[in-house]
DNA sequence: TTATTAACATACTATATGGTATGTTAATTC
DNA sequence: GAATTAACATACCATATAGTATGTTAATAA
């Protein structure tokens, strides 16, 4: 890797520290230079603007932080409920980076920029949709083993869960993370609630 | 009315407003006084500091935004499925302030605020606390007339109905209005899954 | 080796920000 | 009706902010 590549890691990666913590708007590039080797004059060679690295860091750190940990827990049984309930446990509870306290990064940033700036929107719903593509798979194959009836609309689930993910992110900042283990036994109730 | 407890009304009306929509810290008070009457020695006359005036924000205009919404709606039949239901829609489909945008500023201020500034999160816990124990005591009330297995805890129902509510408030932002419909239908399943 | 360009570094600007200092006016109290 | 105070209004300040202008240095191509 390249010294001008690593130079563009660092900005993404504090910037995702501090965003995370902070929020898009309320973290300053001064704040990001101050507490990284790099300067403003390396920042906007890298990034013409905020937002475009805001861009990057949606579509390039924030991604490849989350997908990882989605995509090898919703496999890890032939149980469709169990590979669900993994996949929220591995995000909530596993996650090394992740914390109750600040949530998730990517619900963060639909909270506060979705309403703000349409090319933000666009980027988060687009692994939004990864993600929804991903858990309808299971459910398709899930129903095609005759674990769950066809009835069922996979993408609905899908979204249904993505919906509950997004929700107890936001009831753990007030709660603390007891929350998490309260919620993560009524998410079983719903899934064996699924025929 | 006092002329005095007028402009704070103003103030906070105009606050809730633009906090609303861009967030708190995003919101200036030099804002806030050029699209009111209102100058920045009144403001500061009648709130000490930016932070005041948003803990009245969550205690006074915040409450008696959504309280009466939810209250209301709670009641209107005997059967709590059918009221749980109601809740849900009034507060996403029918509230007259409330928009698929800019979702909920319960949630939004929580998101943001609650791992920044612990009176934020005590104050906007105590709103979540209310809200929570009035549909803690329609869970009991029908457990009460053989309507719900006194299995269930009332406690987690209400929690989990809650966190429903924060997702797909998060998940409007990025969807649109269609996915309330979407959503709901799957809440429908899920109290029918209560048995 | 020289010319060129990629990859920075430094200094600066215009505007925004929360808050303060010091006024002024209208209402209330005595 | 005078004194007092509540309820503002205006001017100001230190700092923060996104972005720019203009350097400099190290790598690479000719």
């Amino acid at each position: 890797m390249s010294k001008a590549e690593l130079t563009r890691i660092e900005i993404l990666r504090k910037s995702f520290d501090l965003i995370y913590k902070n929020g898009y708007q309320s973290t300053s590039i001064d704040e990001i230079i101050a507490t990284t080797k790099v300067t403003k004059g390396a920042f906007y060679y890298h990034f013409k603007s905020k937002e475009e690295m805001g861009m990057a860091l949606i579509s390039d750190v924030m991604h490849k932080e989350l997908w990882p940990a989605v995509k090898k827990s919703i496999n890890t049984t032939k149980d469709f409920r169990k590979n669900l309930y993994k996949m929220l446990t591995d995000l909530l509870i596993e996650h090394p980076v992740l914390t109750c306290e600040y949530g998730c990064p990517s619900v963060n940033l639909i909270q506060e920029m979705a309403p703000l700036n349409e090319h933000f929107r666009k980027a988060l719903k687009k692994n939004l949709s990864e993600w929804q593509k991903l858990i309808e798979d299971e459910i398709v194959r899930a129903q095609g083993v005759g674990q769950l009836s066809a009835d069922h609309d996979p993408q609905n689930i899908a979204l249904y869960v993505i919906t509950l993910y997004h929700g107890v992110r936001n009831m753990g900042k007030v709660l603390g993370k007891g929350y998490y283990m309260t919620f993560l036994k009524e998410f079983d109730n719903y899934l064996n609630s699924l025929k």
